[in-house]
DNA sequence: GTTAATATGTCAAACGTTTAACATAATAAT
DNA sequence: ATTATTATGTTAAACGTTTGACATATTAAC
């Protein structure tokens, strides 16, 4: 097929163990040689055959990301930058979108195995698959328990919760309700919650708690919304994610209640795009670009050495951020 | 390190070449060894290593996928969704932020080669990367022209744009602008320009032709953007891409516009994002399903059999979105 | 001019799998 | 009982690269 290591050597007149010197950068070689061999790679536009090195032990370079899906702001943000970072020290990422799926989850576990990548990092958030426990690769966890051993990344979540509650009952909210996902003890998102009832708790208010399932589409969700705020007294509302907040200031627009004055609105990650595109809203606003450095970071650090100690869970803190809807 | 072949081989007590012939399904088999050797495999958690199987001339099952970035919602859910539907034939996904950066583009190309993929999409934004001439990869391209020979897969823009200005001056707009992206006279985007063009040429009005440089930050834009609508008179906005148009609703209201009343605004892409969190803006919807499909039938087709022939630009019809701002 | 250091070459094994060629069993068909 | 068919095994080469062992040549150092 394509050009291989003796076609260069050919071309530049030397041994194909030189080439491979040159390329990998070990023994005795003169500038004169290396450039020699340089220049037949570039005339020829030679590219090593990754298959062949990593059958040979050598790295493949590739990293791959688990994620529910790249079409949710949050993730593809995330997965994009941790892309972009990945792509500046030399690894490729392969994308799996889990899609709440935990079968497609699994085979793609697998399916990473199989390609020999050199570590994963994995957001999803299906339960219970007890497989990254021994797939025997560095993994780094975002924001979710996967198996003993596996380092999460996320944010302060119980910070993050309180500080929303509290800035909801410093305005004056005091029928504080939370929208959020479906219960899931294990995993650092549900601490949210947790810094909601803790703060209502201390000022003696009765908690409020919607759990949406993941599996719904925003149009059920929505909809589901909408009788809430018609039927229950609520003044303020804390939505464990943007999107949610943002359904509700929709659906709180159609029933003619006025924001922030009849309803109060905080929402949670404060993505770049949210920040452009909903500035208004008032969020909590995670911090992506430190996830990113230290997702990867772990991620190098049990690659060069698998051994490494890790602490078990790393939390990020979080900022407030005040917009019109609060 | 891993699980292999030969390891099944002997936990199923028999030859490494029946292990493969079971794997690869040729040759004569009955249907207790077959037994056998998939309970081993099981028992082991073997997974084939990818990487010898390629070097066989196998394909590697993985496919590039070129993109500007999954962070903006069109391509995230594009992205989102050929990856999903790769997943159900079998493919993982390489995926390749390009950033609206040429180099990097390039590198990606390299390492797609190398990586030996099966096939490449390519949705970039960088012109001029005379490499996608001679990759030697079947490549299918969204929206945008990379070399001769490679079909590009498109909504059809003119269409797209009369449509949107037809309605803005059905619903009374005369002075109508257009908000788009840098020229790029030789990509299917461009056709919307001409379609806005077009149809303002057939009621005599005199077009207003804003271009914005993709390398333009959200804030910068709509900075501009607030700049524009208040010195210009201007009563309808077209904007060739939805988040455009969202930057042009937020600044409006600031400036105590009303909408639809005093300007009209339609945008363009009805991602599924948007027509949820959006449910009002006027748009005209690009057929993202369609779009998949296509791409993915077309690359097979190519995968399967280099020399098949395809047409240069298929383009797919919109629909227009009827929302509140227009 | 001897010695040491540097530079390159030859050769071959190894990575894990596929597959062709050939051999031999076991089973079924006549 | 002979023959054909089906099932499995043995062996070895191949994919493209890396790397160690060893040999030899060139250059530099004293």
């Amino acid at each position: 097929m394509g050009i291989k290591l003796t076609d260069v050597a050919k071309k530049a007149g030397v041994s194909a163990t030189t080439v491979s010197r040159v390329i990998n950068n070990y023994g005795y070689l003169s500038q004169k040689t290396i450039d020699k061999v340089h220049k037949a790679m570039e005339e020829l536009n030679y590219q090593p055959n990754s298959m062949a090195r990593s059958l040979q032990g050598k790295n493949t370079q590739l990293i791959g990301l688990i994620f529910p899906t790249v079409s949710h702001p949050f993730f593809g943000e995330l997965a994009a930058k941790i892309e972009s970072s990945l792509f500046e020290k030399g690894y490729k990422t392969i994308l799996c979108d889990s899609a709440n799926n935990k079968e497609k989850e699994r085979d793609y576990l697998k399916m990473l195995a199989a390609n020999k990548v050199d570590g994963i990092i994995a957001g999803a958030h299906n339960l219970d698959i007890p497989e990254y426990g021994n797939v025997g690769l560095p993994i780094i966890s975002f924001d979710r328990y996967l198996a003993e051993g596996i380092p999460i990344v996320s944010s302060d979540s119980y910070q993050g919760g309180r500080l929303a509650t509290e800035q909801l009952y410093q305005r004056g909210g005091r029928k504080i309700a939370i929208f959020t996902g479906t219960n899931e003890s294990a995993s650092p998102t549900n601490r949210r919650l947790n810094g909601y009832l803790s703060v209502l708790k201390e000022h003696h208010l009765e908690p409020m708690v919607y759990h949406f399932p993941p599996e719904y589409s925003p149009f059920l969700k929505a909809t589901e919304i909408r009788q809430i705020l018609s039927k229950e007294e609520i003044d303020s509302v804390f939505c464990t994610d943007d999107l949610t907040a943002i359904l509700v200031i929709n659906k709180a627009q159609e029933l003619g209640l006025e924001i922030p004055e009849q309803l109060k609105v905080i929402g949670y990650d404060g993505t770049e795009f949210v920040q452009n595109y909903f500035p208004q809203l008032s969020t909590v606003l995670q911090p992506m670009d430190q996830f990113v450095d230290l997702l990867i970071d772990l991620l190098m650090k049990r690659i060069n050495n698998a051994e490494v100690e890790l602490d078990n869970l790393y939390q990020l803190s979080v900022k407030f951020i005040q917009g019109q809807t609060s």
